[in-house]
This record gives structure tokens, sequence and C-alpha cells, in this order.
DNA sequence: AGAAAAACGTAGACCGATCTACACAAAGAC
DNA sequence: GTCTTTGTGTAGATCGGTCTACGTTTTTCT
């Protein structure tokens, strides 16, 4: 085994340029007192030595130029284009993004995120986390905080997220424009919900949009969570149902959540859009593949992602009144919502 | 703005408890010349004032506790289920597991691998890594590395793929036991194609399955990458050629390569599996999406990705001696692949 | 009982940066 | 020509752990 190549450390560019520790580590940060001449020697020793600075180690007292992001589901792909525009931000300024994907949860989330925290990430991005939010609250007070996914208000921590009472009124009024009345929802029923989840706010906008079209003896919520698994076994009650007990379409809540109603009703005999139709929420990629193309609401994610990272930024900086957007969602409509058939 | 909760360090535990700062340091690492009174008298301290040690500080000479997973492409849902696989083996002992995601580019790998290795992290699963083998030969001796999806071998990192030569003759067996004849691949033409790279190794195996069923003459390989995009267009062009000159199925080399060729044949009016039969490989979750039902390859992401993490935890715990594991691949049969219409 | 070995604790250097306090020199003010 | 002010660089403490070297006590072995 060939031995390990030594790193060069900042005294070794110290000593290569014939200067102090301290003024390395000054033109290191673009800090006050620094000479050209001296810059510019410094920096040719560092290019000589190949030198980087160990991020590990500037963590100890000031930054670790890193941005967490915590995730509860790689699978859902919305959530992988939330943290590509949030890393597309991050890394414009030299920040590093790292995702940090926790088990289900409530105690896995939490250990997670101690864990950014015990690596002195310098702020975090939580998308969709669960859990009340007085704990956010105090979290937000430990480390700068955006939360993707859940509306304010708060007061620690900023929030961005999609205008989720118009989405789903944007879902009902598609419907009901096709003539459909009976349009149940699937509700994210997770234990604690808090308000401003998204899954509070959906199904609050659904209810309103449904008591709005003078529907509210047909609000129908399928309980259940929103990942592929609640979603397949949703899809399984709704066809067990009779005819005559089964709504003609159904907000879905979020992509994965439909889809996997789609599997089982399908499977079932329940043809997608003739028998029922699916709206689903996030515009997922695989929700625009033709033989689906299901019918859903857009919530620009990348746009979000970046919205995020700014926020979080400039709470780094030293910002701390806390913001709350709100960002417009966009019915998108394909194959899987049609009028009803009777 | 409420004052920030101070966190306890090692020096106030070993105060508290009345004992030098390197015995608490010692029952933190399980360390020899540890009593047990003095365990049980430093264990309280610490739960009573809440102490969790900084991962960042431990770091600076010890280990980070820290795995780093290399990804290219998070929306490529095949990637989050070996990233998941990783981190159950991880977390079982103790270390974290963080995702970094670089945009394309052999640049932009290059430099998330070195803000990896910035952190100090204690070794890198690189999942399909571009560039040539000597830079992760050169890697691997900075830092204990193992590849994800590149086949050996390799003298200073591990590697654990999934038999791409036994996965396209699997699909192309298939195939021809359908009665097709006139096959075509979507190879991964990915400037500076190395040996190893899953794209050389499927396209190889593609060509010698052909040669054994004696159908050279209809070797063809549409030239692309193995991401959405390129698969729409490969589609198109697929699209665009003559039905005399189009084969009667494809070879996808990945699923979301062959759903992208799916989509725009799909929307040029060519039918699936009626008018050509597409094979995936990586089985994710959207290709078992009923109204799709792609054929593929299964590779148990799930397995590789625990393989690579017990991999790479013996490799920090001192092994030198590089393995190299072959997955068995599976097919599985759904409705895009079908007997020729001519 | 005396010597050797094992068990237990501690002091203090160390990891690689940041950052405060200060020394010194050059420039500007009066 | 002294007195400030401004610019430039350094010494050394500091962050929160780890780890080596060593001293002291206890146990084990003849």
């Amino acid at each position: 085994m060939t031995e390990q190549l030594k790193r060069a450390t900042i005294s070794d560019v110290a000593e290569h340029a014939g200067v102090s520790r301290a003024a390395v580590s000054k033109v290191l940060r673009n800090a006050y007192g620094v000479s050209p001449a001296m810059r510019s020697k410094v920096e040719e020793s560092m290019t000589l030595l190949n030198y980087r600075p160990l991020a590990l180690a500037r963590g100890m007292r000031g930054n670790s130029y890193t941005l967490g992001v915590f995730l509860v589901d790689l699978s859902n792909t919305f959530f992988s284009v939330l943290a590509e525009g949030i890393r597309d931000v991050a890394e414009e300024l030299g920040y590093q993004v790292l995702i940090g994907q926790a088990r289900q949860g409530l105690d896995a989330q939490k250990k997670l995120i101690e864990a950014m925290v015990d690596r002195r990430m310098d702020g975090l991005v939580l998308i969709a986390p669960f859990g009340p939010n007085e704990e956010l609250e105090k979290l937000g007070r430990t480390i700068p905080v955006v939360v993707l996914g859940r509306h304010g208000p708060a007061q620690y921590f900023d929030t961005v997220a999609s205008d989720d009472i118009a989405g789903s009124a944007l879902i009902v009024d598609h419907l009901v424009s096709l003539g459909h009345e009976r349009i149940s929802m699937l509700a994210n029923t997770q234990p604690a919900s808090e308000p401003g989840m998204p899954q509070t706010v959906r199904r609050h906008g659904y209810d309103l949009a449904m008591e709005k079209h003078g529907l509210s003896q047909w609000i129908d919520h399928v309980p259940g969570r929103w990942g592929t698994e609640s979603g397949l076994e949703a899809g399984r009650s709704l066809a067990a149902r009779t005819p005559a007990q089964r709504p003609t379409a159904l907000h879905g809540g979020a992509d994965v959540a439909a889809l996997g109603a789609y599997t089982t009703l399908f499977e079932a005999g329940i043809h997608i859009p003739d028998d029922m139709s699916i709206v689903g929420y996030d515009n997922i990629p695989a929700a625009g593949l033709p033989p689906i193309g299901l019918t859903t609401v857009d919530q620009s994610g990348v746009q979000m992602g970046r919205q995020a990272a700014e926020l979080l930024l400039s709470r780094i900086e030293g910002r701390t009144a806390s913001e709350h957007l709100l960002v417009p969602p966009r019915l998108i409509v394909r194959k899987t919502s049609a009028p009803p058939r009777r």
C-alpha cells in the first residue's frame, strides 16, 4: 500500500510564503489588513502547494460553509427537485449542501437534525418535517432554519410553501367544472398534524372549496399518509367500496399517494379516468409519463428551493425577522381527469 | 430575540462529574482504562447536562463518524434506493450518512468529492461516478472509497455492481424468446467511458448476447446518455426512422432512459409493446406503475447499498485488500415486452 | 513479602483553522 | 517636528474534542 499523501495545512502555506498563519487566514477569509503584495504572495503559495482549507477545522470557530437539507423521503422526487434549487443558490455563494435522509418517525427525524447540528452546519433547510411547531421554534433559536412545505407564521424560522388553499381550490374547481360532485380526498392523517402542515392546509382548502360549491355533503377524507405505500392502501379501500359509495373523483393530496391509489384502483379494474378521475399535487416527473398523464398541481420546485436557500443564507448573514413565502400553484390538466360517466 | 442556549461541552461534563476531560473522552470512546464507577458517574453527568459530543470537533483528530454518499442524479430513484441501504447499515454502527449531489459534469463531481474530503468524512460511497479509473484510484489512496455501479478490478477501492453482462443477456434472451431479432440498445456514449462502467459492460453484454443468438447483423447502438432527457431524445430519433429501419425491440439501458424513450415514442404514435417492445434496467418505482408496467431488470438496490456500506465500514476499520462484488440481476417481465407484430 | 503486571486517572500536546489584541511602520494633521 | 490616524502583520488564545505519556494504585504471581 502506497503511502498516503499528506495534505498541506495553513502552517505549510505560511511557512512557504514566509508569513504568519494569521496572515494566510486573513487572505482566506478576505479579511481586512492584507496588502496586495502579501495577498499575491500567499495565493501563489496556496496554488503551488495545492492547498485547500479544511472545512472541518474552519467550522471549529467560524463557519463550516455547509448547509444541511433534511428530507424524509428521497424517493419522493419532488423533494429532490427542491434540493436541486437549494444547491444551485448555495453553491454560488461557496456553501456546500449535504442532504440527510431520515427513516420514518419523529425520533429518526430528531436524531438526524441533531447530527447535522453536531456537525456545525451553518443552517438547515427542513423539507416537510413533522412534529410540533414548538420543536421547530426551539431548533430555530439554535441555528438558522428554513422550513419548506410548512406554512407560517413562525417566529424563529422562515417558511416557503405552496399556497395549498389555492391549490386545493384549483383541483376542486377543475373537477366541478367537469361535472363532478362526489369528490373525495386522500387526507394525510399523520398523527399530530400541526396547523401549517401542507396536509392540514390542503385538506382545509378542499373543505372550503367543496363548501363554496355547495358540496359539503360529499366531503370525504380517506385516511392515510402521503407515501406510495399509503396510496396503494387507500386505493384498495376505495376499490372495496360499493360503486354507489365510491366517489367519482379523487383529490390525491400528493402525487406519490395519487399514483399509489391509481395503481391499486387500476388493478381492481377501476378505470381511470372513466370510472374515477384522479388529481395529484406536486407534478413529479413520473406524473408526466404519457401512459399515465396524471392531472396535477405544479409548485415549481426548483424555484421554491432557490427561495428557501436565499432565505437561509440571509438568515445566516444575520437577519432575525422571520419571513414567510407563499408560492402560487398552477393546475396541469392531463389525462386522469374527465367528466364523470354516469 | 431570546438568548441562545449554550450547549454543554466535554469540560462541563468533566467538571460536573469531578473528573478530567480525558476521562470523559474515554467513556465516550469506550476506551480502555475506565472503572465501572467512573463510567456510571460520567454517564450520569452527561445525561444530566444533556450532553452530546460535537461531531465536528471529534473529527479534528479522530473519526467524524460521517459517511459521504456521492450521487449525480437525485431524480434517478434507483440511486435513492441505494442510498437507503447504505444508511440502514451505517446507522446501526453509529455513523451518519450525508448525501451530496453534484450537478452534471466531471468538474462538479470533483468539487463535491473534495468538499466531502474537506469535511473529513470517514469514507465515501460513490454512486455511478464518471471519470477515469485512475482518478478514483488516487482518491482511494486518500480516503476509504466504495464505488457503486462500476465493475472492478481496482486496487485502492471496492466495488459493488450488478452483473451487467448477465443482465443484458437476460434482456436479449427474453426478447429473442418472444421472437424478436431486430433488437437495438440505447447505448450510453458518455465521453470517456471507462472499462468497468455499467454502460460499457451492459453494452458489451448486449453485443455478446446478440452474437450468441446469431443476430450480429442487427446490433445497433442508439447513442445518448442515461437520463430522462437523453431518453426522450433517443425516442425521437427512433420515431424518425422509417418503419423498415426501426427495431422491433429496444434494450433501454436504464429505466430512466427507457421511460424517456417510451414517452416520445408513444407521443409519436408508436404503440408499446405492439409496435415496439421496450425493456429497462434498474426497476425503479415508476417502472412498476401499472399503466406503464415496464419490463426491466431488477438489481435489488437496498441490498447493494447495504453491501457497499459494509465494505466501506470494514475498510474504515483497516482492511486494505480490495473486494469486488457482483450482484446477480433478475428479469421482471411486465407489459412493455411482447412478440413482434410483423 | 516483594516484584511484576494490570488497571485506572490525569496532564497536556495536538488537530487546523479563526480571531482578538497588539506591535510597528507609514501617512496625515496641526 | 510631534501627535494621531490608518494600514499591515504577528503572537497566541481559542474552538471541543482525541490521544500519548506517565504517575499512582491495585491485583497477580512467585
